[in-house]
DNA sequence: TTCTTTATTGATATATAATATCAATATGAA
DNA sequence: TTCATATTGATATTATATATCAATAAAGAA
């Protein structure tokens, strides 16, 4: 046996396609939450590690942030505004393949690679300057 | 009056200068610590930051692990095992100007990207599959 | 040199994110 | 229905990093 239908793995699951995008471990059991007040945040966290092994849903891991999971969709990449922290899709199709190019001097391996932009978002490039 | 010459941040400095790339925040103070073993982390981690603000050194973000410091170099990206979580560098000239060409959708203003790849290196490539 | 200001230190507490532990529960096959 | 065990909920623990604050020391002024 190896998995098991549970009513929180599908609560879970339900949310973060409700979510759609960027939606933190917080934010996806306070979505829940509002339903299923007594669903644990410990479930949480581990379904989702568990649906993301399964490629069910997709980790996106923040440097200095918390993780944040997407839905299962077109692949793309990710922009942090550097101001407000929000995190964004960038399509970038032509990336792919990127690694073939790489010059490497120590014989890796390569399996992917993840990439986050920086820049500033609209709200804050109106809002002020830097 | 900005900032004051402390022996604790030249050995800081030095320390990362001394263990090149790679380091945590713990490793580097463990190598100033042989020396100097009344240095406090606390002041490690303050001067490993003020350091990275000022650009004397670079802080490399490891999702899930510790962040990593390099001494001034040219720049490269990195890759990090899967298997044995070691981090590497990547000559990667050609990646130069890459956000010109992404297609955005939102409006952003790019200001850098960072990319980790992923792989595994030549030890773990030899010891035993995957 | 000595005085004075305040940036910095060391020690500790706190914050944040995520995983580990473990008894109790519930899934799904027999 | 029974049973083995995957999963849950509650809590503790780990790990990384920052915040707090009294004491110290760097560097310009006198």
């Amino acid at each position: 046996m190896k998995s098991r239908n549970t009513i929180q793995r599908s609560l879970v699951l339900e949310a973060v396609n409700r979510l759609k995008c960027h939606a933190t471990a917080d934010q996806i059991y306070a979505e829940i939450a509002k339903d299923h007040p007594t669903i644990s945040k410990a479930t949480v966290y581990r379904n989702l590690a568990l649906l993301a092994n399964w490629g069910e849903i997709r980790r996106l891991e923040i440097p200095g942030g918390a993780d944040c999971f997407d839905h299962r969709c077109h692949d793309h990449c990710h922009v942090r505004c550097a101001k407000c922290g929000r995190v964004f899709d960038v399509d970038m199709e032509f990336v792919t393949g990127l690694e073939k190019g790489i010059h490497d001097s120590h014989g890796f391996f390569f399996t992917g690679y993840d990439i986050l932009f920086h820049g500033i978002c609209p709200d804050c490039q109106r809002s002020g300057q830097h």
